[in-house]
DNA sequence: GATGAATGAGTATTCATTCAT
DNA sequence: CATGAATGAATACTCATTCAT
């Protein structure tokens, strides 16, 4: 009883933010209630007020984890190599299956209508999808100076290669049949091709 | 008791799925109750129900009007004309400020969220993209055979040309700094072109 | 349109009560509401509290429809005949599987539920009661003057037939097995012979 | 806020189950709400829910309770003493006021009722009549032997004890005048007597 | 640090009923 | 005669949260 689960705090909030996650994910945010989630994580509902204070910090906390986890994504890009090998490394990252299956739609698309009404949200939502711009313009440069890409005005592109693959990705599970992912995005990877001047 | 309005129940319907769709932009569809749709609607909350008979039937008549005030923007685009200038006035109402106000996000993100559990809601909106692609499709094959256009595989470029409009409009609310609309719209299309084989 | 439910409102009664009774059956008293029973008997709600005035009323006239039902069962006995093997009829009819299901159980220990607070309804019950005894009475003078029965008090020897029928009746449903309802009748049979002095 | 009890839920829960008794005994079944009972005892009408986690699990408990107090009844007949003054105990317990008392007949007619559509409360009453039964058999099997009963087909005489009882009992209450409770009680062991081949 | 008791506002829905048509 | 609109009180139950332990 005494020595049973000895877990401080921060070890468990991980815990608890991943079986609101799936709480989301299976029943709907409008349906993710306090009591659920401590129930789905075997814990007290009281507990999830005690470690993170409101159920909207508790909300805020997931949605940080959420959006970093999708930001990390970047870093699996692996620098160096030839100019042009690069670039298919970059459009491959940007449509594979990893990448794709990395967010929970249920999760996001509440997460982005929250992101509304919500300032700070639409603030987290937005900072990361400035590190996005950052990261591809930084990319584009690298790939403009080397020749393997032609584009006139860099932010412009990186604006339509963002909103392509954001489309792409989130549409694409109502667009397409079931089954045509990989031809969706040998698509979508040629059209970026053309956007960056290289079809 | 002294002023009870004798209208019928089909009379009433839309202005109270108005007042659903304000109470979802104004306080988020996970705090959308019946007592705040009926307050605001100005009738009593069981009236709603025995209109609608539950509220996820409500849901769907608004989900239908939605989705259906978003499918008739089409029908805006005037027949006939020349090709290029054609292909200029399609490009336009893609990209048009008129288009991306006539969906409130906040509403529209919820409904993506829900169609994701919801297999009735799912069906709909992969209907409504259906109709999307097919209308592009139509247009394509005229522009395509008047010379206007030059895509070898019209499948393909019509699913990067949806891709690249619902993600620009859905997330240009966050990746592009506040008044410039228009030049992110410019941005958009001139890749738009460069698709359409027309850069 | 013009012609086609000519009904009067007397002739509805009896299907509208047939059905109120066919949802106390299925879903018990407290589950009955006006709703239900009007979409069993396929009219509209509102039209059992145009004929009936109230909820209230309604209960009364389905209670003293049942109650009269169980009070035919009486006039089922004919007349005349041996005294013995008149006897035998009465002790036969009072264990009937006829009688027996003549009654829905659920239906009746509501009603007698609520007599415990609807004096009028006691007054009712009481009533039929009476009625049944006075017939026993009756029955039981006759079978004594013949000699077919030997008993000295007539009152309490009837309140004991009475009790055992009724007993027997209501809890058999309970503590006797499936299949054996022919076997106990002959025992109660056998019982209400002795307690008439017969055995 | 200020007066806040610290009672643990177990020793609260009778009190509520008599509150929840009262209320059916007073407004009957069907009325007897979860406010109406929180109401009653003092408590908050979440705290019901809290407690007993559903309506219906409340009723269940309350039915256990009810049936057990029943029960206990037949713990309070003496052991021991000459067969002849046993027998006069027996069948002096069965028909006395503190018996008949024991039960309210609008909660019980109530479980009955609800007992005819819900399996697990009828094998709660089918068992109780079990153990009725099997109580009675091992007693009239003593009083057999002793040579103060006599009866050829015991379970049949069990029968007919247990069904006259329990419909003297409960139809006491509709055919014999207020006052006459100790008469037809009389009347009744006269007859059981009978039953018992001992008249 | 963790839990159970307790709360009060809020949830969708059902209720019997009234009224105008 | 019959119905649809409308109501307001009531239904069981859930909510996030607080507090004492």
């Amino acid at each position: 009883m005494t020595g049973r689960k000895r877990q401080s705090a921060e070890e468990r909030k991980p815990a608890i933010l991943r079986a609101f996650h799936q709480v989301i994910e299976a029943e709907g945010f409008e349906n993710a209630s306090v009591a659920k989630v401590a129930r789905r994580a075997g814990v007290h509902p009281s507990l999830l007020i005690h470690y993170f204070g409101t159920k909207e910090k508790m909300v805020m906390a997931l949605v940080d984890e959420v959006l970093e986890t999708y930001a990390l994504l970047f870093a699996k890009l692996p620098e160096g190599g030839d100019p042009h090998e690069r670039l298919e490394r970059l459009l491959t990252l940007l449509w594979s299956l990893e990448w794709h299956e990395a967010v929970n739609f249920s999760v996001v698309f509440s997460f982005l209508a929250l992101s509304q009404r919500h300032d700070s949200l639409m603030e987290r939502v937005r900072n990361l999808y400035g590190r996005y711009r950052v990261y591809l313009l930084e990319q584009m440069d690298l790939l403009s100076k080397a020749g393997a890409i032609h584009v006139s005005d860099p932010t412009a592109s990186a604006e339509a290669l963002i909103s392509l693959c954001e489309g792409s990705h989130y549409f694409c599970r109502y667009h397409i049949e079931a089954g045509t992912f990989d031809a969706h995005c040998r698509h979508m990877i040629q059209a970026a091709r053309l956007i960056l001047g290289v079809g």
